[in-house]
DNA sequence: CCGTAACGATACGTGCGAGTAGCGTATTCC
DNA sequence: GGAATACGCTACTCGCACGTATCGTTACGG
């Protein structure tokens, strides 16, 4: 053999896909589109992703990598820190279309399934790592249920940003890890308002 | 004219419709596969909605009509009611993807938008009822923003069926709303957990 | 009871994305 | 420096859904 596939075609060609996954979401960003954009054929693309579906998943896969894990000794600050730090990947224009494509696609595909579970399942969604953190610290009682936190604590963020697709302002972001933390703390303390001594 | 258009084709290819989204989601409800399902001819349907968007819509709308507004005089009793009656639609095994796809289709499509909006937007959202009632009867404070709050209701119910596309057990959803209400309550009486003194 | 129009069936044409084939060119390993 | 091979390009087939055209058939209304 005397020619490696490229680094470059491969590098460009993926570039484009988070460019298309960004902007135009997950039905935006075909190998087509990749082709068009990246200046790399298609013909190439198909010498180094099998399928339309590989590539698509690679791209995704880098794509959900860049989100934090914050520790910073406080649930809410934590808290905190995650949601600003990946709020403006959510609200890219076509992120929505990519987070809730994936949630579609996981139904019936085994490798988006994959990363859906990557991007949102146990172990691997720094929500619950965080929570699971707060509650070892024992700033939260040691029976939460911590994926059902999760949804507790990351679902309005899901739901105001994309079902909703609101803008989200720093204001009501506190608000809402607010409600959540206090909600969260009062779980044991159910007969006494008690447990809202922290503040 | 002599043959008016059929009520009856008309309901089965509407029926064909609703079962087609409840079973395959919105990107398995096409015209073909109604006509398919329904029996109706592909072309008897063109003769009923002048496009597949419409049909789409007249299908859509049929179901989002279903939701109840409990008022039971309790925040927790009205959500838990909800709740209970609207989950097992959202967990009809296409109801993911078409809630999703709506989301995703509500981006640039004006039609779809005006669905999306009556599905979860303001004044049609059951839940934002039955948090402004909690307001008005003095449940939670009355300078609660009803939107976010919404979110905060909703949102958690939201991720965990739709996201992360678990069964929510009742015990589950009387956790979710028990912590979200008293996140709430503990919105304003920060200070205090004397808000609290309700139960 | 007769005409009108909806009905079902079939066959098209269109658009779009997946994936493939063949070509000439450029590059990299040996 | 030469052989192998990736590269870009063009053109193609295929599948699928939309939407239309054209049948013969059937049912309703006047």
């Amino acid at each position: 053999m005397a020619r490696p596939l490229s680094a470059e075609a491969r590098t460009k060609a993926l570039d484009a896909a988070h460019e298309l996954l960004l902007e135009r979401g997950l039905d935006g960003c075909t190998v087509e589109a990749v082709a068009k954009r990246s200046g790399v054929a298609k013909t190439t693309i198909y010498r180094h992703w099998s399928s339309a579906h590989e590539l698509l998943t690679a791209a995704l896969r880098g794509l959900i990598d860049t989100f934090p894990t914050p520790n910073t000794g406080s649930l809410r600050d934590d808290l905190l820190a995650y949601f600003r730090h990946g709020l403006p990947l959510f609200t890219a224009p076509g992120m929505r279309s990519v987070v809730l494509g994936l949630m579609r696609a996981a139904e019936g595909d085994a490798d988006l399934r994959a990363i859906h579970e990557q991007l949102i399942e146990h172990r691997e969604d720094p929500i619950l790592i965080i929570i699971e953190l707060a509650v070892a610290r024992g700033e939260l009682p040691p029976d939460t249920d911590i994926e059902l936190a999760g949804d507790f604590v990351e679902g309005p963020v899901f739901r105001h940003v994309l079902v909703r697709d609101a803008v989200l302002t720093d204001a009501q972001l506190v608000r809402l890890v607010d409600w959540a933390v206090a909600g969260l703390r009062a779980g044991t303390a159910v007969g006494a308002g008690a447990g809202a001594s922290s503040a």
